[in-house]
DNA sequence: ATGAAAGCGCTAACAT
DNA sequence: ATGTTAGCGCTTTCAT
C-alpha cells in the first residue's frame, strides 16, 4: 500500500503539499496538483482512513442502533440512513440492541470506543442521562428522549387518521391492540390522537395489550373479543403485529381479523401484501432527515430538538371490503 | 479522554507495560496488573481503536455489502452477521449496492479504504477478478464467485423439495416464475433441482421471467397463463416476489395465486403471513457461518471454498387447502 | 518483568 | 506556494 510519503517522493514534493492537495486543493499550484494526481494514480494511492482519523479526531463513521435490523421499519430506516451517510461521505456502523437495556448500553459504549462521529438511536430503553453524558452528537429516530433531538412522524395525526378511517368503515367501537410498551414511546401520541377522534365522534373504544411474540397471543385476543362483543374493528399498533396476529388467529382457526375492519400503522410493504389499510410513516424521509440533523450537530450547529414529519393513510381492502353490520 | 500515557503515569509504570497488560496480560506481574487496572478504572480509560488500528493494521471491522438492507432476506442475514461479528469482537460496516455494478465497486473501494479486515458479499454483480485483486479476505453469501469461498443453501435440494411439494398437491404442470437474473446466481441449481424432479415424475413444467418491480408484472403473468392453460401450480423464486405478485394480481382483479398451489422460496416471515408454503433457507446459520469462515480466513487459515447448508420445506395453506381438479 | 524509543500514515502549525 | 517537523495514541522490538 502506497503512503503519502511515496506519493510525495514520486511527485517530487513534500508530504505536506500532498496533504494540502487532499484537504484544501485551492491553495496549491494547479501544476503541482496535476503532478501529485499523476503520482497518486500511478501508485494507486488511497489515504489511510485510520491515520487520518487518529490525527483529526474524526472517524467519518456514524453509528446506528436499532432493536433488530430485520424488523421491517428499522431495515428501511437503515437503508435510508446508509444512503444519506454515503452521500455525505460518511460510513455506517450498525448495532442491534434486541430492546435490551444492557445490550443497548454495551452497543453505545462500543460505538463510542470506535470513535463514531455521532449516533442515531432507534432503540431507546436505557437511561437518557447516559446518553447525555456521552458528550457525543446524538439524534433519535422514532423515539423521544430528554434533551436529545428527535425525528418522528406525526403520531397524533396518525392516530386521528386511523380513527377516522375506522369510523368511515362503519365502526362504532374499535379496539386498540398494542404491544406492552414502556411509557416513553411515541405510541402515546398515536393513541391520544386516536382516542380523541373517537371521543369527538361520540364513540367509544377499548384497548388491549398483546405480546405477539408469545404463542398464545391469538387466543388472548379471541378471549378478549368474546368478553367484549361490542368490538367491531381494530387499530393495530404496527403492520408487523397485525400480520403476526392475522397469521396466529388463522392457525388457531379464529379468522377474526379477516372479518372486521382493520387499520394498521407504519406503511411497510407487508401491509400491501395483506391488503391492509395502514397509516404510513415517511420512513425514508425520517432516516435521511435524521442524518442531516446529526451532521449539522456534528459541525456544531444548532438543530431543532423535535422534528415531526407527515403521515398519510393508505386505504386498502381491510377498510373497504368488509362490512360489519 | 485518557490515553495510555495517563494510565501509565498514574499506575507508575511505562506505557509499554500498560500495552502489554492489554494484549498479553499473562506476561506481566499480577500485582502490576492490579495497579494498572485501578488506574484505568479511575481514569475511565478506553484504548483508542484508531491508534491501535493504525499500528496493527487491523481495524476490527467487517464490511458487508448487500443489494438493500430492507430486502427481507438480506436484513436477516445482516442481523445474523452483526450478531456473530459482535460475539467475536468485530464491528460491522454495512453498504448497499442496489444491484448496480458501479455502486458495488464503489462500496468495495470504500470498505477497502476504510481498512476493513474482511468483506462479506451478498451482491455480486461486479467482475470476480476485481474481488480477487483486492487481496482481502472475502466470503460470499447466497452467491458463488470464482475462487471466493461462499456460503449458500442447498439450492438443488430446495428446488427438488419444491417440486415434490407441488406434485403432492396435485400439480401436473407447474410454472416456474423467476426474476430476470444474471447467469451466476445460485438460482440455477434451484431450477435444475426442480426440473429434474418434475422430469423424473414424468411431468412437465414451464418457466417465465417477470420483473415484479414493473407495474404491469401481474398482467404479464395473466397473459402467460391465458396462453398456457395447462399451468396448474407455481414455483415462485422468492417469498418477496410471490407476495408482490399476489398483491398485484389482486389489484388487477386477477386472483390467480389464490386459486392454485404455490410454493415459494426463502422462508421469510412474509411467507407465514401469507400462509404460503416455502422452502426455507437457514438464513441465520448462513450469516453466522459466513462470519466464522471469514474470521478464519483473516487469521490465514484455509477454509472450504463452498459451504452448503440444508434447506427445509415449511408446508402451509398454499399447498394444502387448494384443490385444482 | 519492565522500560526506552522507534515508528504506523497522516495533519497542522510554523518556517521559508 | 511549499517544506520541515512535531505529534495523534498505540504496539513492538530491543535493552535492562
Amino acid at each position: 500500500m502506497a503512503t503519502i510519503k511515496d506519493v510525495a517522493e514520486r511527485a517530487g514534493v513534500s508530504v505536506a503539499t500532498v496533504s494540502r492537495m487532499m484537504n484544501k486543493p485551492d491553495v496549491v499550484k494547479p501544476q503541482t496538483v496535476k503532478k501529485i494526481q499523476k503520482a497518486m494514480k500511478e501508485l494507486n494511492y488511497y489515504p489511510d482512513v485510520m491515520a487520518r482519523a487518529l490525527q483529526t479526531k474524526r472517524s467519518g463513521i456514524i453509528g446506528l442502533i436499532v432493536p433488530r435490523i430485520s424488523y421491517g421499519l428499522f431495515a428501511r430506516i437503515a437503508d435510508a440512513v446508509e444512503d444519506a451517510c454515503c452521500q455525505h461521505g460518511f460510513r455506517l456502523m450498525i448495532c442491534h440492541s434486541e430492546y435490551e437495556e444492557q445490550r443497548e448500553m454495551d452497543m453505545v459504549a462500543l460505538l463510542k470506543a470506535n470513535k463514531v462521529d455521532g449516533m442515531l438511536i432507534c432503540s431507546y430503553v436505557g437511561d437518557p442521562e447516559k446518553y447525555n453524558a456521552l458528550d457525543l452528537p446524538i439524534v433519535a429516530i422514532d423515539r423521544e428522549m430528554e434533551r436529545i433531538p428527535s425525528v418522528t412522524c406525526d403520531n397524533v395525526t396518525g392516530g386521528a387518521l386511523a380513527a377516522q378511517e375506522l369510523i368511515a368503515a362503519g365502526c362504532r367501537h374499535p379496539l386498540i391492540v398494542t404491544y406492552p410498551v414502556p411509557a416513553y414511546m411515541p405510541l402515546h401520541g398515536r393513541l391520544a390522537g386516536f382516542q380523541k377522534t373517537i371521543a369527538e365522534a361520540q364513540l367509544t373504544c377499548s384497548q388491549v395489550e398483546i405480546d405477539t411474540f408469545r404463542p398464545q397471543a391469538a387466543r388472548e385476543l379471541a378471549d378478549f373479543l368474546r368478553a367484549h362483543p361490542e368490538v367491531d374493528g381494530f387499530f393495530m399498533n404496527g403492520d408487523h403485529m397485525a400480520a403476526q396476529l392475522t397469521q396466529q388467529t388463522r392457525a388457531e382457526g379464529l379468522p377474526l381479523l379477516d372479518q372486521l375492519p382493520v387499520v394498521s400503522f407504519d406503511g411497510l410493504d407487508l401491509s400491501g401484501f395483506l391488503d391492509m389499510t395502514t397509516i404510513a410513516q415517511p420512513i425514508e424521509d425520517m432516516g435521511r432527515y435524521a442524518v442531516e440533523i446529526l451532521l449539522q450537530k456534528i459541525e456544531g450547529k444548532a438543530v431543532p430538538i423535535r422534528s415531526t414529519l407527515e403521515v398519510k393513510c393508505i386505504r386498502r381492502g381491510s377498510t373497504s371490503n368488509r362490512s360489519n353490520h
